[in-house]
RNA sequence: UGGGGUAUAGCCAAGUUGGUAAGGCAGCGGGUUUUGAUCCCGCGAUUCGUUGGUUCGAGUCCAGCUACCCCAGCCA
């Protein structure tokens, strides 16, 4: 698709502009640094199109650095999952990936380093007995009774710590600020705490692990990265990430800048909460087509390109927002009205039968793939006495608004014939089992020879040669715009988030493959599940086309 | 009077030496159309959270007020 040409301007784009402009930077260096523990979302999208972006733009770098200082929640598969989506949305990371725990040894350096200036010190305070002292937002902290060990001490506390003399929560490593600051994370922070835990990367070699806050300044000055973009809460962390890099021989000046994160309507976008419907079973997996994530999205039709145009559209600023759905589904409808092939496809079927079509008779029609687009090329359709339309398109009787089949009445079916409706057959119920009408032999590719208007156009399947289909029918998860505000969101989950209907499809169909997306027309855009076979495809339907209809 | 942030149309968002409110999404009219789609044309802020002040002139500068978000993990 034609992705906004011109990026929008932004705050970040501004700082970056004057820092090349004033010569404090000849080029720049970003990075996407995601913790392995949960798959990416389209919030994380947001962040990876501005430092991707921002990079491409700018000729500069971008680096991936998974932040892997916390062994218990991260794992391997979410290491590879998150580099799938970002290659996937279409960036690539300057040169090899980076971890944080390829720092490890040198952030233990520099740890030491702040123990020897006596700007840190090893705390054998219980943790409940940390958070006593640490006071509260409206009262200063109390210093701890080990903020005054020597120097001496304190590193071989330290290697101790290292060395594994000491159980997990005995003691931290804290830095020695100030336990009066305003700012929460100036008092007294935990830089290390002890960890036996089993790394993805480090496998068992460390037993103490630093924490984001010491961590991530120290891997972004190592990597040169100049602009360090993160979201809105970590705005007081930042006096911490500056005290860290002035106090440390950093190698490198990098500067941190927040921006806000998205927040889409009807969903959420924590990983805790993803976390939660992954696990409590709300849905069917990270990849399940209702998940915000990118797996998600990818497997309900999104294209990558649809979803940097979103991420170019929705901007970068500070203020707090809660994007329409809207938005989303229409950066896809754009691409998928542009790219998508057209296609028939009854959801609701009911049969109709043309009873002055010749008995065994069937003809191949010839279908345009797209209407506006004859590049695309055609299709064969084939056509006989009995069709399938969609039960909503015929009612008995209709004022003049209802533009499809009425008794009586003429309607075209698409790519074929004007037909009229005769008469009708009912089960027992009152239920329409069969409706039949009489076609205008002379009315495919051209209007009725005597004038006659015909408004109504309807999609159809042939009964003969439709293939059944499992059609998923899929709307928002959640039946409250910001389900992260109510008291419990798990009970805002939509119950008819997911409707799964039997439908027929035009026989071209089969020739699709896992991910190709299609327009069946009048109902919305579709595409082809991971989960289908020859023997049963399965569509899931990525959103329904735009309709201004009023009266229905 | 803890601190850090943000306030421009229903939503997102431009606006940067103060000069008389971009754009997108949504919505509403009209036109084209063998998709009630697409496409095309037209329509929305006397007003920028609020109250004052400075100024010939303020969304942009100053002061006060209000609302909302974030911070008291050995999470990130």
């Amino acid at each position: 698709m034609a992705e906004t040409e011109h990026r929008p301007t932004n705050f970040v784009r501004q700082i970056i502009e004057k820092d090349l402009q004033n010569g404090v930077h000849q080029t720049i260096t970003t990075r996407f640094p995601p913790e392995p523990n949960g798959y990416l979302h389209i919030g994380h999208a947001k962040s990876i199109c501005l430092n991707f972006g921002l990079a491409s733009d700018y000729q500069g770098q971008c680096n991936l650095r998974f932040d892997d200082t916390n062994p218990e929640k991260e794992n391997i598969d979410f290491v590879n999952a998150i580099k799938n989506d970002v290659q996937w949305l279409g960036f690539q990371w300057s040169g090899d990936v980076h971890y944080s725990s390829d720092y490890f040894e040198k952030l233990y350096d520099y740890a030491m380093e702040l123990v020897e200036k006596g700007l840190a010190y090893v705390d054998f305070s219980g943790q409940d007995a940390v958070r006593e002292m640490r006071g509260t937002l409206t009262q200063p902290g109390t210093n701890s009774p080990y903020r005054d060990t020597s120097v001496e001490e304190n590193r071989e506390h330290f290697i101790a710590m290292r060395e594994g003399k000491y159980q997990e929560g005995e003691c931290s490593l804290r830095a020695k600020i100030d336990m009066a600051s305003p700012f929460m994370c100036m008092r007294d922070p935990v830089l290390y705490r002890i960890k036996f835990a089993h790394h993805h990367q480090t496998a068992d070699k460390w037993c103490i692990y630093p924490m984001y806050d010491f961590t991530h300044c120290i891997s972004d000055a190592l990597e040169n990265i100049t602009h360090s973009l993160c979201t809105l809460e970590f705005q007081d962390n930042r006096r911490l990430y500056d005290w860290v890099i002035e106090n440390i021989s950093a190698p490198a000046t990098p500067r941190q800048y927040e921006f806000s994160r998205l927040n889409l309507e009807y969903t959420v976008l924590s990983k805790r909460k993803l976390i939660q419907l992954v696990d409590e079973n709300f849905v069917s997996g990270w990849d399940d087509p209702r998940m915000p994530t990118i797996a998600g999205l990818k497997r309900r039709g999104y294209t990558p390109a649809s979803i940097r145009e979103f991420c170019l559209r929705i901007g970068v600023t500070k203020m707090d927002n809660l994007v329409e759905m809207g938005m989303l589904e229409a950066c896809i409808r754009d691409d998928l009205n542009a790219n998508a092939p057209r296609a028939m496809a009854v959801l609701d079927p009911v049969k109709i039968v043309i009873e002055n079509y010749p008995q065994e008779q069937t003809e191949t029609l010839k279908a345009p793939n797209h209407p506006n687009d004859e590049s695309m090329g055609y299709r064969e359709l084939p056509f006989g006495r009995e069709v399938w339309i969609e039960a909503d398109d015929f009612r008995e009787e209709a004022n003049k608004k209802f533009k499809r089949l009425v008794l009586g009445k003429e309607v075209r079916l698409r790519n074929a014939y004007v037909i009229k409706a005769e008469r009708v057959e009912k089960d027992d119920a009152g239920n329409i089992t069969c409706i039949f009408c009489t076609y205008d032999a002379n009315t495919l590719g051209k209007d009725p020879e005597d004038g006659r208007k015909v408004k109504g156009v309807i999609h159809w399947v042939d009964c003969s040669h439709g293939i059944k289909a499992d059609i998923n029918l899929y709307d928002r998860l959640f039946s409250v715009p910001n389900p992260a505000s109510a008291e419990n969101f798990v009970d805002t989950i939509n119950p008819d988030s997911l409707i799964t209907v039997t439908g027929v499809v035009e026989p071209s169909l089969t020739n699709a493959s896992v991910g190709d997306a299609f327009q069946f027309e009048r109902t919305g855009y579709f595409c082809l599940d991971a989960n289908s076979t020859p023997e049963r495809l399965v569509f899931n339907r990525t959103v329904e086309l735009r309709d201004t209809w009023k009266d229905r």
